[in-house]
DNA sequence: TACCTTTCTTGATATAGATCAATTTTTTGT
DNA sequence: ACAAAAAATTGATCTATATCAAGAAAGGTA
């Protein structure tokens, strides 16, 4: 499937566009290939696109006095992108980098503005896409907050269990809340040596 | 100010309604008085309305193994509701509290969606709002995840020392992620006995 | 293939904050 | 205003997880 069905496919989910109105809006986004490690925008630049990542994978994190948090990742059929930034345009707090290399589709701040201006079932679909992210986000919280160290890793492990192949340990620990040590002796009581 | 004014500056903060569709947006409210200590949803049920705050204040929280968790508070001018229920009409995982006297106004799910279907500039108010709940949502996460306990006090304390005088110390102390007897330590630290 | 860098592992020790327990203070209901 | 209940305080411990340190494994590069 190519990254703009792959695109359709998802928004279409939250609100159905049509014909002409895909065709308005799908030419507005661009493909972009970043290589592993890169970032796509970091702390103190504003966010001039939404992304959407059609393969690959990328992290959020944020550095708080030299430490760095992993706050999420995206992967196939995420969107993405510094949201604290993008709506008002100005600078972000967070980093986002490339993880293995990514395909991305892009759409500038200004196009996306006149896509919910022009089209009220985009209007929709940012309001459902945003409320399905605040929850996902709530959730998110209650998880962090009302777990242990080990309840957490626990949960990761059974939930997403592909992520082990994914991401680097080191950001998985910090995104569940602990460091690389104690998530590296988790992981050996769960898996053993392998 | 009555409740219907301060609705309709907060909704216009977001997006400029007509008179016309403020006529029937504000028709589709009712006021309700609730007491102290009263849920106006808990666990398990499905959340029909979606709330305003025009005064007094409110507790979210969940219940985990037992341990109730403060998620977050909403005051005056705040919205509120179980957002996980209420989108998707499915039962919730959140409990909400009235912590004084509180004065709501309150929406309906079919009439609310009846508005967004009718009129697209509620639609933005919803996309808006939603991006900005998402925003400070997380915020939050960074500031749980990012700092110490002590920290996370201090933060609490000069940014919103109002809060102090409005919500119960426990409620404060599991909102900021410690215990009771820890947030009263730190609190003589910087208070003393008053 | 070997070298260099980064990530992961493992053990020893330290500590922030939790837990337990016993007042004291504040709030609530009658 | 008084009794009962709930919340807050304070002190004494305990413990889950962090920190520190050093070696092993994995990954990238020439």
């Amino acid at each position: 499937m190519d990254a703009l069905t792959h695109l359709r496919n998802k928004v279409n989910s939250l609100s159905k566009l049509t014909d002409q109105e895909w065709e308005d809006f799908s030419s507005r986004w661009d493909t972009r290939v970043i290589e592993k490690g890169q970032h796509i925008i970091q702390v103190g630049q504003t966010e001039k696109y939404f992304y959407f990542v059609h393969d690959g994978v990328m992290r959020a994190y944020v550095l708080n006095k030299g430490v760095d948090v992993s706050v999420g990742f995206s992967y196939n059929g995420d969107f993405s992108g510094a949201y604290d930034s993008f709506l008002d345009q100005k600078p972000t707090d967070w980093n986002i980098q490339t993880i293995s290399q990514v395909e991305l589709l892009r759409i500038g701040f200004a196009d996306l503005m006149e896509m919910f201006d022009r089209y009220k079932s985009l209007e929709r679909w940012g309001r459902i896409f945003n409320a399905q992210a605040l929850i996902g986000m709530g959730r998110r919280q209650v998880e962090v907050r009302s777990f242990s160290a080990e309840e957490r890793f626990d949960r990761l492990f059974n939930q997403s269990p592909h992520i082990f192949q994914l991401v680097p340990q080191k950001y998985l620990a910090s995104y569940v809340g602990m460091t690389p040590e104690t998530f590296s002796r988790m992981r050996r009581q769960r898996i053993g040596k392998e």
